[in-house]
DNA sequence: GTAGTTGCAAAAGTTTTGCACGTAC
DNA sequence: GTACGTGCAAAACTTTTGCAACTAC
């Protein structure tokens, strides 16, 4: 954890620690909100504040330490870069689950090489929308 | 125009209709900022009011007239839903392509039947992220 | 005539910013 | 010690809502 802070070239703050840590325990994106909410359950600080929130996020993002997701909601959600996977989202009951698929990432590493204008992809994002067992 | 609107069972009115051709003439999806933007600049009507604009975008999500686009900015962008493909913006200088892909879609056909607890996908949200040829 | 639609103004929600103080290194 | 990070408060920006007036049908 300190050490990817290190990488990115950050010093190594309580803030970011604590803001990394609700990451990793985390299975689900997160909001900022969220993220505050979190936060405040530790005795250790009294919360870290909103504004630090926001601008670590901001530049987590920036240093693809974490990247945003998604759930076409009105606030934005984060979740950590390190594993590369997609969400379904149950349109009814909000259930999230991952997935990752092979022939996705092939698909469109064809997409690349059809294109008149472009000539790499850095990045996606690929989100599903559909119903869980229990709400069909 | 007209008859989309009567088949959702809308009322025909003008700020519908304005709405509605504004992304018909748009080659970009668009945020309620933008069409309230473009909606002053036609002399007939004065602008049609912002909270008309987002009644209408969120009706029209609703009944699939539009959709939502993610390009992971603050505000919430929009197209028209009756051509399916998807984008692939330059990180550099925001130039939008669009695309689509057969094997794109096939592949994520492939997603639910994979998964335990889906049963169905009724959408998707696809963005693909890189450089265009003039900046990279 | 009536249900549905709109404008306006106010409010709610989300994110950003300036500045003084604090802290990692 | 210095450059960077944080808290606080204010502001900016995006979206929603209540209500009265209006309009499509």
């Amino acid at each position: 954890m300190e050490d990817l802070l290190k990488e990115k070239g950050y010093k190594i703050t309580p803030a970011r620690l604590a803001i990394l840590n609700v990451f990793a325990k985390s299975k689900l994106p997160l909001t900022a909100e969220d993220i505050c909410k979190e936060l405040k359950k530790d005795k250790n600080n009294r919360g870290i504040n909103e504004a630090t929130v926001y601008r670590t996020l901001t530049s987590f993002v920036e240093d693809h330490i974490l990247k945003r997701v998604d759930f076409r909601k009105e606030s934005a959600y984060f979740e950590l870069t390190d594993e590369h996977h997609h969400h379904i989202t149950c349109i009814k009951c909000e259930t999230v689950e991952d997935f990752e698929s092979k022939d996705v990432e092939k698909a469109l590493g064809g997409v690349v090489r059809n294109s008149s204008r472009f000539i790499s992809i850095q990045d996606h994002s690929l989100e599903l929308f559909g119903f869980c067992k229990k709400c069909s």
